[in-house]
DNA sequence: TAAACACATAAACAAACGTTTATATGGTTT
DNA sequence: AAACCATATAAACGTTTGTTTATGTGTTTA
């Protein structure tokens, strides 16, 4: 009754719009307009914890809908392609512009110094 | 940092594509073209039991992307708006068109049949 | 009017998801 | 090389979601 390779397709597009089905993860990309940002940017331009945004972007790369570039220490991400850029920035009329509002700390900076002694990591036993 | 009234827009932008996440809900949408479909219908087409669609049709309903009609004992689903319609229909290069393969029983008939004694509904205590 | 139909609803349950907390990993600076 | 930075990962947890099964409600028909 129902062709398998239209099940296939509308798995693979109910994947992309689940990725979508995230307040925060649009205000990711919304944030990344066509900008290259840091994770810990984004993590505090949208007041967002480090591993949070960490992993919505791992979602969305997942999803092929930002991708990633390596610089050092630090991981700018982006959106995938220019139609996905267009895409949210489609939705500017509602999803009204973040960055406007926003003072960003100079970077790059310590943006979350290390307020204990020795070795981060396993602080006990 | 967020302007508030962004954080309320998202989450109405991904309470839709949550709708829109559902392999199910997305061949549903799809099934019905611009046209009106009972519930029975969707169930056969997409070889869905009859309450998982119910349950589908009124996240869609929800969500504003399908409205309903009674008749008699039917309800006649369909598309919202013709711009909901032509969003879906901007996905059939990829979501091919599953009616044409179709045979679909005569209708109305019993479509499914019951085959207990006595009335449905609680059948002891 | 009783039985069968179309549809809705609700409980139950497993699986998926969003978030926090804790820690690991790899690069950089001193 | 030791301390610190940026990011990733993983466990734990409560919440939400998709599905099945069972039954309720309203409508038609014999």
């Amino acid at each position: 009754m129902i062709n398998p390779k239209d099940s296939q397709t509308a798995m693979a597009f109910a994947k992309v719009f689940g990725t979508l089905s995230d307040p925060n993860r649009l205000l990711m990309l919304k944030a990344l307009g066509g900008k290259e940002k840091s994770v810990n940017q984004l993590a505090i331009e949208l007041s967002l914890s480090q591993p949070l945004v960490s992993h919505h972007l791992a979602a969305l790369k997942a999803s092929g809908l930002v991708k990633a570039k390596k610089a050092g220490s630090f991981v700018f991400y982006s959106t995938a392609t220019k139609k996905i850029a267009d895409l949210i920035n489609s939705l500017e009329n509602t999803l009204e512009d973040i960055a406007k509002n926003m003072e960003l700390a100079p970077f790059p900076q310590p943006l979350f110094p290390f307020r204990g002694r020795g070795r981060r990591g396993r602080r006990w036993m």
